[in-house]
DNA sequence: TAGATTGTTAATCGATTAACAATC
DNA sequence: TAGATTGTTAATCGATTAACAATC
C-alpha cells in the first residue's frame, strides 16, 4: 500500500486510458479485473499493465486481480482529476468553442471560469453558459479569480503576446492548441501541446504508407 | 542521397515539428541551418537532429549544415503532405466544425470532400464551404468520391456503428476525435487518436504536481 | 589551410517484455 | 490444496546521447 515515489511520463500518459476503462467497468458493476484481461482489451501486454500499476500502491491481489473501483479512484487521485483547477480560455473561435464545451461536459480536473476574445463580433456571446469577455478585462479577472491554467485557442500570430501577458499575470500552465510551439523561456511552466496539424501529418504518413 | 529503408515512429512524430520550423526559415529566406541551431530552437539535442535526418537522404553538408528548402521538401514528401488524400468528416458539432475549418485552412495532405451529420438541425448547413449531408447519402457518396480517410467527431456512443459502416464501405484510415478508443478488429487499418480528455488529464497531473 | 559541422559508430539510458517465485 | 494471478527481478529492445573521424 505504500506509494512509490516516481512515476515516469510514459506511465502517466497511459493512466488516462486505464482510468476510462476502469470507469466503464465500474459503471457496469464489475468488481475485479486481471492484468491479462485489461491488457487484451487495451492493446498492451499484461506485463506492462502490472509494471504500470506497480508504480503506485497495491490494489492487486495475487490469484484474484485488481479491485476495479479502488484502482480507478487511485489513478484519478494521482492524475489530480478529483480536484478542480480554475482555468480560462483565450480565443473563442470554432476550436475555442469546441474546447469550452468539451471541458464543461467532460470534467477532468478543470473548471472553466472565463472566456476571452479580441473580436468585437464574439465578445458578449454566450459559450458553454459563459459570456465572452474582452481582453481589457483579463488582468482584473485573473487577479480576482486566480485561474491556474490557460487554454490557448488563439491564432498562431497572437500566441506570443498572449502568453507574455498571461505569464506576467502569474499563470504557469498552458493547454496549447495554437500551431505555435510555445517554447517557454522559463522553467517553472507546464505546457501541454495539442498540435492538430502534426497529428494530421503523422496520419498522412501512415495513410500514404498504407496505400502505396 | 540514397534513402534508408526504415524510419521509426518516434522519428516520424518529430518530422512535422521539423517541417514547420524549416518552412518558417524558408519563408524568411534562410538557406542553411545547422543541427546545433535547430536543436536549440526546438528543444532537442544536435545529436538527435543529425540522427533523425540521417534516416533519409543526405541534405547535410559537412562544415556547412543543412539546405533548408530541400530538407523541408524532402520531409514533406516523406510525410506525404505533397499529396491530396480525400477525406470525409462525420459529426458536425462544435468540434467537427473546428476540424473542418482547420483542415481546410491548414493543408497537410488531406482535402475535405464531404461532411455528414445525423441531426436534422445540422444537415443542410454550410461548413467550410460545404453543405452538411445526412447519413442516408453516405454510401452513395463514398462509392462515388472514394475518400480514403474519415474524421470521427461523433459522440462516443455512435462511434462503433459509424466505424462499422465506414469499414464496410472500404475506408481504412481514421482520425479519431471521439473519446472512444476504436480498437480495430482488423489489421489493415490506420487510426490516429486525438484524445482531448487524456491530454487534459495529463495536464491536470502536471498542474497538480507544479502546485503541490 | 583551419574551422565548422556532418555522418556514423559506440555508450548510455530508459522503457518494454519475459520469467518465475510469492501468495491469495 | 490446486489454480490463478500478482509483484518483482532479469533480459531485451529501442531510442537518445556522446564522441570523433570524415570532409566540406
Amino acid at each position: 500500500m505504500q506509494k512509490k515515489q516516481y512515476i515516469s511520463m510514459a506511465v502517466i500518459r497511459r493512466l488516462p486510458r486505464y482510468y476510462h476503462f476502469l470507469k466503464d467497468l465500474d459503471r457496469r458493476g464489475i468488481l475485479r479485473v486481471s492484468s491479462k484481461e485489461l491488457a487484451e482489451k487495451m492493446g498492451f501486454t499484461a506485463s506492462q499493465v502490472r509494471q504500470d500499476f506497480n508504480c503506485f500502491g497495491g490494489y492487486g491481489q495475487q490469484g484474484y486481480g485488481y479491485a476495479v473501483h479502488q484502482l480507478r479512484e487511485e489513478i484519478g487521485s494521482i492524475l489530480g482529476v478529483d480536484r478542480s483547477h480554475k482555468c480560462i480560455l483565450l480565443g473563442a473561435g470554432n476550436l475555442g468553442k469546441a474546447i469550452a464545451t468539451h471541458i464543461t461536459n467532460n470534467f477532468a480536473g478543470f473548471e472553466l471560469s472565463g472566456i476571452f476574445d479580441s473580436s468585437e463580433r464574439i465578445v458578449g456571446m454566450q459559450i458553454a453558459g459563459k459570456q465572452v469577455l474582452p481582453y481589457s478585462e483579463l488582468q482584473n479577472f485573473v487577479q480576482q479569480q486566480k485561474p491556474v491554467m490557460a487554454i490557448l485557442c488563439v491564432p498562431r500570430s497572437a500566441v506570443e503576446d498572449v502568453t507574455d501577458a498571461l505569464y506576467a499575470l502569474g499563470i504557469r500552465s498552458y493547454w496549447n492548441f495554437s500551431q505555435f510551439d510555445i517554447h517557454m523561456k522559463y522553467k517553472d511552466t507546464v505546457v501541454e501541446n495539442v498540435h492538430l496539424t502534426d497529428s494530421m501529418m503523422t496520419l498522412c504518413y501512415r495513410v500514404t504508407e498504407l496505400i502505396d
